[in-house]
DNA sequence: AGTCAATATTTTGTATACATAAAAGCTTTT
DNA sequence: AAAAGCTTTTATGTATACAAAATATTGACT
């Protein structure tokens, strides 16, 4: 058995979990790891531990003697990720206002603008890619390792709303205001105008989320997504 | 194989945490899966399933074909768990002030006057459970699962100080009235006076805890606890 | 004695084997 | 035809086996 640079455990990982966040597992499925291994063309064990880890990240829950099940999400979930993030972006953006590296306030000026170049030629993938690269900076700047992760987790648990999110009439364009927003007071060394900024911005897509989530997508399906 | 109510898995995962949060393992101590195996008297199988979780929790790190490292806290790390538990514990604090289940605001009052009785007559182990059910009740309170795992998992990453931090001259004194600020705000229905109170307290707690680590601790070993 | 090379040992990562429990399928009975 | 009981199958949880890599150990040589 060839050892890659990545581990079969990794893979399956990485796998599985991009499986539930693009709803190529669905909200309430289950799945066994002797298919996961099948799959990958690996044995049970590395997929197993790959499991244990995603069950600590929400996504996944084993039941005793059942199986593991794609984890549901509620409206209260949605409401309880959205608090969190507000609270601990907040806190992100008003750490990243101290930040006094040039590079870094350069990179994120950068994404800010590859942002709107992506908006301005309709491209909504590169959207999305500029999105990712400034929250990253972001946290880069605040020096919260813990902040990033804990958020990066919340954020897999409702990716698979976000496609349907980010195609809402208007979204990205409305957004980029907000982006700014926050952006401008952090480069100002602003921390409490920019965490004030930040939660705005994320209560404004909690609003419009859970509106997308209570009118168009709930009504089709039992208890969650 | 008799299967029990609880999986070795989970058994080896209790163990190890425990190990790691009492300094029974120490930290950047390396431990094998074959060595917990063993003095669980288990196959390696569940043992590095339960690796796999700790690692995703930050109490393991993995380092790739070396082993498994307990993970060594630095001050730093310190500053980052009391940022997060500030805005977290913060926005629990506020959120549970706007419960109206009389049994929940009830047991927040019991759990207040256990910690009172327990410095009365001097038992530190049930002023700690006391404090422990406290935290537990507010987070029920503020009905936020996902708060309560995160604040549980960063409290786990600092517990091995938190013996010494407790035997600090006075300190849990002290606490009483930060305590019972916020809990009077809770029932009083001041959110933001609680979310005020609270992060007053955690910021106490974390300005002589630092002071412990820099003057005590620190001193006496190489980069971190 | 000290250094380097070669061998032995340990440990990690993965595969396979197996027992038990749950689920599915098949009789048999009413 | 529906229900109850038995059998077969599947899947979970764990143990064991094995190959590759890293570490420790031995021994030769200077």
């Amino acid at each position: 058995m060839s050892i890659s640079t990545t581990t079969y455990q990794q893979q399956a990982y990485d796998f599985v979990k991009r499986q539930i966040m693009n709803l190529g597992y669905r909200p309430g499925e289950y799945i066994t790891d002797s298919l996961v291994a099948q799959a990958l063309n690996i044995s049970r064990t590395p997929v197993r531990e790959a499991f244990h880890r995603l069950e600590n990240e929400g996504l996944l829950i084993n039941e005793a003697r059942r199986g593991w099940k794609i984890y549901t999400l509620s409206l209260e979930d949605i409401h309880e990720i959205f608090d969190l993030k507000e609270v601990i972006e907040g806190l992100a953006a008003r750490q990243a206002a101290a930040c006094q590296d040039e590079q870094l306030r350069q990179a994120l000026q950068d994404a800010l603008a590859r942002m709107k170049d992506a908006i301005a030629v309709g491209d909504s993938a590169g959207w999305m890619r500029a999105d990712f690269e400034l929250h990253d900076v972001l946290f880069e700047m605040a020096g919260n390792v813990r902040a990033q992760r804990i958020v990066q987790n919340l954020n897999d648990q409702w990716h698979r709303v976000r496609i349907g999110f980010l195609a809402m009439e208007g979204r990205i364009d409305r957004s980029v205001g907000e982006h700014e927003a926050f952006i401008v007071c952090i480069l100002n060394g602003d921390g409490a105008g920019a965490e004030r900024a930040m939660r705005m911005h994320l209560n404004q897509v909690r609003a419009e989320l859970v509106r997308l989530l209570v009118n168009v997508v709930l009504p089709f399906v039992e208890n969650g997504v």
